[in-house]
DNA sequence: AATTAATTTGACCAACTGGTAAAACTGACG
DNA sequence: CGTCAGTTTTACCAGTTGGTCAAATTAATT
């Protein structure tokens, strides 16, 4: 039963969080060094695991968050809804979180192509079964002629690759087109993707 | 001028170069340690030192011939060909390298998510290079009235995000649908995506 | 078989790793 | 002011890291 949450607590444990997700977001669990997120945090190497008392725990508490963030917009479809605005919808938050969020993007991508070690049971579990609501859902919808008979899963899957792909391959994107924000092209070109894929 | 390369040289090298693969794409590379790439080829740490001068030697190594291997298939598309079969043969192609390759792909999504501080030269110039040949290809094509208007380099984007995504994601892939393999039902996805965005 | 070149090993090192313990400091509150 | 929980620092540790070196072993050549 935990009641006060000193200032200083609140102020010391989400600047290590921050210092956190821009570390590992980068080199991963393994490749991360408490060294580093204490320079990162301007914090001292025992102050920081006075607040968390492992490097491990930084971690998996930055990866819970994540995990919460990540699922609410599926939850957030309205099955009573418009599909392919529904859709479309669904689709667009993904990538606003991309644009604002990169971080936490290139973070999850670390830890699922590692293997998801620390997550795979959430995958197995409410990941799939979230998926498979949703699945269903498009399912329906195409069966009762609303939107095109189409693969739910795998459209579930371009919507995820498309709008992460702009998180996580960053430098690619700013490489390959000029430097500059390329978001909003990329919301056209999703947006008119999917009506494609949608409309019967 | 190198001429004579033992046999022995050539089974060390290429046993180091897998074993270094298969860790650094799972880790990548400050994540991964010269002991694991060890353990992994059954030699020792200074006989692994004895073939390539340091660690970043062995990961620098797989990085340049990945990048050979990866732009290859760009090359290969016939300017003069069918239009909407040869983007679907480079995005099948593409798809290939994720299920015969994916360490590959996972090892070149680590780099980028990184930041790529070891290729970003390549980036900047032999990839945007061949990108934009290939995007001007594809809007020349648009012009003529071959295939439908669309932006060139995020129809791009969108072959690398949607391929690459059944490599490096795939432990997401195998937890939410069943475990196997759904490499054919991606290529029906991706063939039946590409063709209604580009047929006019 | 002898000689030479290529390969492998064991012992070692300095720098760094995650983490600990206790002392020293700080600030809120009676 | 005193006190005491909450916070920070200094010094430290044992294990791991990338890498070296010379000696020992093996393979190729004469």
């Amino acid at each position: 039963m935990k009641k006060t949450e000193t200032r200083i607590q609140k102020k010391n444990q989400s600047a290590i969080k921050a210092a956190g997700l821009k570390v590992f977001s980068q080199f991963g669990f393994r490749g991360s060094t408490l060294d580093q997120i204490a320079t990162e945090s301007s914090l001292s190497k025992p102050n920081i695991l006075y607040y968390f008392s492992t490097k491990e725990a930084i971690y998996e508490a930055l990866l819970s968050q994540l995990l919460t963030d990540w699922l609410q917009p599926v939850r957030d479809i309205d099955p009573t809804g418009e599909p392919v605005e529904e859709i479309l919808k669904y689709a667009q938050h993904k990538l606003k979180m991309s644009r604002l969020y990169p971080r936490e993007s290139r973070l999850y991508a670390n830890e699922i192509i590692q293997g998801a070690p620390r997550i795979k049971s959430v995958l197995t579990g409410e990941l799939r079964d979230v998926v498979a609501t949703l699945a269903a859902l498009i399912k329906s919808w195409s069966e009762a002629g609303l939107i095109r008979v189409i693969d739910p899963y795998h459209l579930i899957f371009s919507i995820w690759a498309m709008t992460q792909h702009y998180a996580d391959f960053d430098v690619q994107v700013q490489a390959v087109l000029c430097e500059g924000d390329h978001f909003d092209d990329a919301e056209q070109y999703l947006e008119d993707m999917l009506r494609r894929m949608l409309t019967v």
